[in-house]
DNA sequence: ATGCAATGTTAACGGCGTTAACTTCAGCAA
DNA sequence: TTGCTGAAGTTAACGCCGTTAACATTGCAT
């Protein structure tokens, strides 16, 4: 489709990277599909042509997240167990230190029940596919214990969720020096944390 | 101050239940103060004339959720150290559970930007002092780890907040038997996640 | 060339948070 | 007792917002 005065011909390209852009600076809750429309230079109900309403506009920002997120994750080096696996953990909390407020957006919770944007639950399922994948290559190898995968797997990601989480928004007092907070975190996750020397671990 | 026909008396307390009320079934975004002064029978400014803004007053319930989260882990049994520990994870998991709109508000970071709302903050970091005492006491009887309180903490945390956000937003799947799959993580995060018999805890 | 479907438009509805300006009333001082 | 003051309520209004209905333009396939 041509673009001439009338028929914009880009709209929703520009409606999504205009909208990103204001998620990443602002956070999802500065959208407005009236301001978005006047900053593109069309009318609102244009908008509507191309998204059912504001929600889905934010679902189709938080499947980006997603599908960046997963890039991420993608790229850390699965050669060492150990080490893929903390490396997995640093990917994922430095994503969320990047890109906070897309990150809030993607797990919110508040603006998408799950259910409602079926490819924005598949485009979440394959970030957390990624940190399965390598939760379960450790466990071929024989790194990892021998538990059900599904839980060692919520382990690792409730780990660096609530990281991610509790790190953007300021409840951990000194975050200065992150990475080193999120490995050290992640290697007691691997290791434990209880003495070994007092007590034996769980048969 | 008595309660005449145009002076209502106990507009605060009043709106701050029903308020409580709404996000409790239906999320904060659910709260409109003309909707709530309707309800409540009152015209929507004199809101103003106790609350801020909007803003202000779902820090309000925000501060609510926190003081219950914090008097539901006080409630844990300190007797051993370990089921000490499990408890205050299986609690706080249990509270999310039982209150996700509530938990989502105090947890949102969208709403309340933190050092907005300095009561807020210190309601916060009182529920949290509750899981460090717990950790702390773990360390002081030799049960846990030397490590850094502060990172041992942040671990513990970040566990079960992470644990909490993924399942009340459906992140997991086959989440009905949970605090089973609380308890197991639990454990993992104490006992590790690494096989024994191949490799040798980090010294 | 023509008709259709996609993609725009304007106009309008009802809701919202918030503020300004005014009113009522409880409690206290003279 | 009277009169004042300040807290706590009122109405009216501003400017946003999401969304829908009804209509206009246009590219493309027949």
């Amino acid at each position: 489709m041509a673009r001439t005065a009338y028929h914009h011909g880009d709209l929703y390209q520009q409606a999504h990277e205009q909208a990103l852009a204001i998620v990443r600076e602002q956070g999802d809750s500065a959208i407005s599909l009236r301001a978005l429309a006047r900053q593109i230079g069309v009318s609102t109900p244009a908008l509507y042509r191309h998204y059912a309403d504001r929600e889905s506009l934010l679902a189709e920002l938080a499947i980006s997240g997603f599908q960046t997120l997963r890039q991420h994750l993608l790229a850390v080096d699965q050669q060492d167990s150990r080490s893929a696996l903390i490396g997995i953990g640093l990917a994922y909390v430095a994503f969320a230190r990047e890109e906070p407020n897309l990150y809030r957006l993607m797990f919110g919770g508040r603006v998408l029940p799950r259910g409602a944007h079926p490819r924005l639950d598949q485009a979440g399922l394959a970030a957390f596919q990624v940190l399965e994948d390598t939760v379960a290559n450790g466990q071929q190898r024989g790194y990892l214990k021998a538990a059900p995968l599904a839980l060692l797997t919520a382990a690792a990601w409730s780990l660096v969720h609530g990281l991610s989480q509790l790190t953007i928004d300021g409840h951990l007092p000194g975050h200065d020096n992150e990475p080193q907070l999120a490995a050290g975190i992640t290697a007691l996750l691997l290791d434990g944390s209880i003495e070994r020397s007092n007590k034996e671990p769980t048969p």
